[in-house]
DNA sequence: AGGGCTTCCCGA
DNA sequence: CGGGAAGCCCTC
């Protein structure tokens, strides 16, 4: 019998199996899927079995393989095949799409094997006579303290007992040691109360309940506060029912402790989490925990995708607009895609959940290909917030050029009533986008209608979709004022200022400084909750699915930044961003408030956040997309060239240009190469090639085959994204 | 010629 | 990826 073995070692020549002779030894035991260990050259490394056959074309010198690294683990057939599917979307290697989908415990490199976590327990020996061994060491007192406790509890945690002597009682076999395994994460279901569901929600569960047992799309689109989770939790309570597993899987899983300490009352010990802040142990169990179908839950963030549920019944992708969604380094994956994949083999639904589904989403509902399931009220009937929108120009010239007045009012009334405050100030990437203090005015670029970066070492603004390049003006060619400003407010200065402003105030900043360690979301979120703090101050990381009670006031600080990203997602983002984090506000009876601050309060964007509309910014957006053909009437694919030689880089990227020309079909838009979002990172320096197609049958052969050309160049790596989620 | 350093090639 | 062979330069 003879083994293929895929090797650990992840270069793209190695992209292929090896064949190895099976030893006696193991030849009852080894099965596809699993992780050993093979001489290859003239070491030992760690492959994985994906194929076990009986005869081979003949091969010199022919190795064995001997060991099997962790019988109790292998890959099972699902995530085979899942791994082959992850390469073909992401074109990476397939031994880099199996280690993306272990954990890294249990990554083929890996050479610890042993994670497992024991409790020792003492007992007494019942095959000797214990009580004769007392009247022999009667001087013994410590010996026999030991023993009556022993005798009076029949078994003892060993930390428990200090004393030296029972050393001196397990070496004479009196007191024996039992090993029990243990899980380092244990969590106790609580006796809770199930809300009823109203009469939207119910809908939504019978539809989706009916098709438990088909492979439908749903999207579940309900306003924030509209009780979504509920629905879920009713439709996972089905799938258990069953027999069946549901995979609940969540943007940001830090951000979500709410969520799972609602899963923990409901679900206890039969829930499973998994996400990257969990420790490399506290992943082993909790993959254990799945791999021995010992739960009905598995609720984490996207690489929980790849968790082998065995009897998987239902996929539900909450948030489900988020970008965390899509991983940004490679394997380049799209969870939505892996997720339909696994739906496709269980033949079972998916549910997407948003306030603010993505367009792409929605777009597949109104075409039917995803069922629609719509919640438009919040539970109890409590209303959504009103939202202000706040002129920054006018206040500029009143001299407040951060907080409007509006806004201090309205903090001071919420620290007055003791009511909560979260204040948002969306500072994210880099780019230094130019904006008219005067009059709002943005540089755009007239091809791709996005705004232009400014580049401090050219001194010019560029457009990083085409090259379009404009020398940096003085004047704002607008209102002709010399009023042109660059952005650069974070929320480090921004809490500084709202101290100085609120001096009693009791403040806390949330953002990617203050949560670095483990925990420390977690804490900032329950002193929050406990009204440690009067207002929470932070990121886009505080707009998401945060229920607390007695936040009755929402502010957002520049509105315009995330709007002026230069992204043709940019209006999408925005508008999700600020429906999601206005949402925050007055969850209960109290009628919420959210203020907005902007330099650009007639954008057409900020009006359907207003007004709570959606559907309108889904037809607005829409149009937009349609007329400068974005997703999701065009796909799209982002080509890297990266290079530290600046010539070879651009005469690469020129030669693909001219190879896609050739080889894509007439119809699809190639454009570039300009130079990339962030053009030189530690002298690197990367250009962009975009193409955008609406079906093109030699795409995926082209880029295979651009993929292969580039892998063996050592001088220009080119980063192919197929799924885009920004470029 | 032979040592030392870089590049190339290959693995079952 | 990583070890060994081949290739290449340099020296006393």
């Amino acid at each position: 019998m003879y083994a293929d073995v895929l090797v650990e070692y992840n270069v793209k020549t190695l992209d292929k199996t090896f064949t190895y002779k099976i030893s006696k030894s193991i030849i009852n035991i080894l099965q596809i899927g699993m992780k050993v260990k093979v001489p290859f050259g003239n070491s030992y490394i760690n492959g994985i079995v994906l194929n076990i056959k009986d005869n081979i074309d003949n091969i010199d010198n022919i190795k064995e393989v001997k060991e099997i690294v962790n019988p109790n683990l292998k890959l099972n057939q699902e995530l085979l095949e899942m791994g082959k599917y992850l390469k073909k979307q992401t074109l990476c290697s397939l031994i880099s799409a199996y280690q993306t989908m272990l954990p890294s415990s249990l990554k083929v490199k890996n050479q610890k094997s042993n994670y497992e976590l024991y409790d020792t327990y003492l007992i007494l020996n019942k095959d000797l006579d214990v009580n004769k061994y007392i009247l022999e060491n009667k001087n013994c007192k410590a010996q026999i303290e030991i023993i009556k406790t022993l005798q009076n509890n029949n078994k003892l945690l060993k930390k428990e007992i200090k004393s030296s002597s029972l050393k001196t009682l397990i070496n004479k076999k009196i007191v024996l040691e039992e090993k029990v395994k243990k899980y380092r994460l244990n969590p106790q279901s609580k006796k809770v109360q199930d809300f009823p569901l109203t009469k939207e929600q119910q809908i939504a569960f019978e539809t989706i309940k009916n098709s438990l047992n088909k492979q439908d799309t749903f999207l579940l689109y309900g306003i924030t506060g509209s009780g979504k989770t509920e629905v879920y939790i009713h439709l996972i309570k089905e799938v258990i029912k069953n027999n069946k597993q549901a995979l609940l899987l969540v943007p940001e899983i830090t951000l979500t402790t709410q969520l799972v300490k609602r899963f923990y009352e409901r679900f206890g010990s039969k829930v499973a989490i998994f996400h990257s802040a969990l420790s490399d142990g506290e992943k082993y169990d909790e993959y254990q925990k799945i791999v021995n179908n010992e739960v009905d839950v598995i609720v984490g963030t996207r690489s929980a995708i790849f968790t082998p549920i065995n009897n998987l019944g239902l996929i539900i992708i909450d948030e489900e607009h988020s970008e965390n969604y899509k991983q940004d380094n490679m394997p380049r994956y799209n969870t939505l895609d892996m997720a339909k994949f696994r739906a496709k083999y269980h033949h079972i639904p998916i549910v997407l959940g948003s306030a603010t589904p993505s367009l792409e989403s929605m777009a597949r509902a109104k075409k039917g290909l995803y069922k629609l399931v719509t919640l438009q009220k919040r539970v109890n009937d409590y209303g959504l917030p009103d939202i202000n929108i706040v002129d920054m120009k006018e206040e500029m010239k009143k001299r407040h050029p951060i907080f409007s007045e509006l806004l201090i009012q309205k903090i001071k009334n919420r620290l007055e009533k003791h009511e909560q405050v979260i204040i948002l100030l969306n500072r994210r990437g880099y780019s230094t986008i130019i904006t008219c203090q005067n009059c709002g005015y943005t540089y755009k670029c007239p091809n791709c209608d996005i705004s232009l970066t400014y580049h401090k070492t050219t001194n010019n603004l560029r457009c990083h979709y085409c090259g379009y390049t404009l020398l940096k003006p003085d004047k704002c060619p607008q209102c002709h004022e010399e009023a042109l400003n660059y952005y650069g407010l974070g929320t480090e200065k921004l809490e500084k200022m709202l101290q100085k402003e609120f001096s009693k105030a009791r403040i806390v900043r949330m953002d990617v400084d203050t949560t670095t360690r483990k925990g420390a979301h977690e804490k900032i979120l329950a002193d929050f909750q406990n009204y440690k703090y009067d207002i929470l101050l932070g990121t886009q990381m505080i707009s998401k699915g945060l229920d607390f009670a007695k936040v009755t006031l929402v502010g957002v600080i520049n509105a315009d930044l995330s709007l002026n990203m230069p992204d043709f997602m940019a209006r999408e983002r925005t508008f999700s961003l600020l429906t999601q984090t206005s949402g925050r506000s007055g969850r209960r009876k109290e009628k919420g408030e959210v203020i907005i601050q902007t330099f650009n309060p007639d954008n057409e964007i900020l009006k359907l956040v207003q007004n709570n509309n959606y559907l309108g910014f889904y037809q607005y957006e829409m149009q937009n997309r349609h007329t400068l053909a974005y997703p999701p009437y065009y796909y799209l694919v982002s080509i890297k060239v990266a290079s530290y030689d600046y010539e070879a880089c651009s005469k690469e990227a020129n030669k693909i240009v001219k190879f896609l020309k050739t080889n894509l079909s007439k119809e699809t838009i190639i454009l570039g190469p300009s130079t990339a979002n962030q053009f030189r990172i530690n002298n690197i320096f990367r250009f962009q090639i975009i193409i955008k197609y609406k079906k093109d049958d030699n795409l995926n052969k082209a880029m295979t085959e651009l993929d292969q050309i580039y892998a063996i160049n050592k001088l220009v790596n080119l980063e192919i994204d197929l799924s885009p989620y920004t470029i």
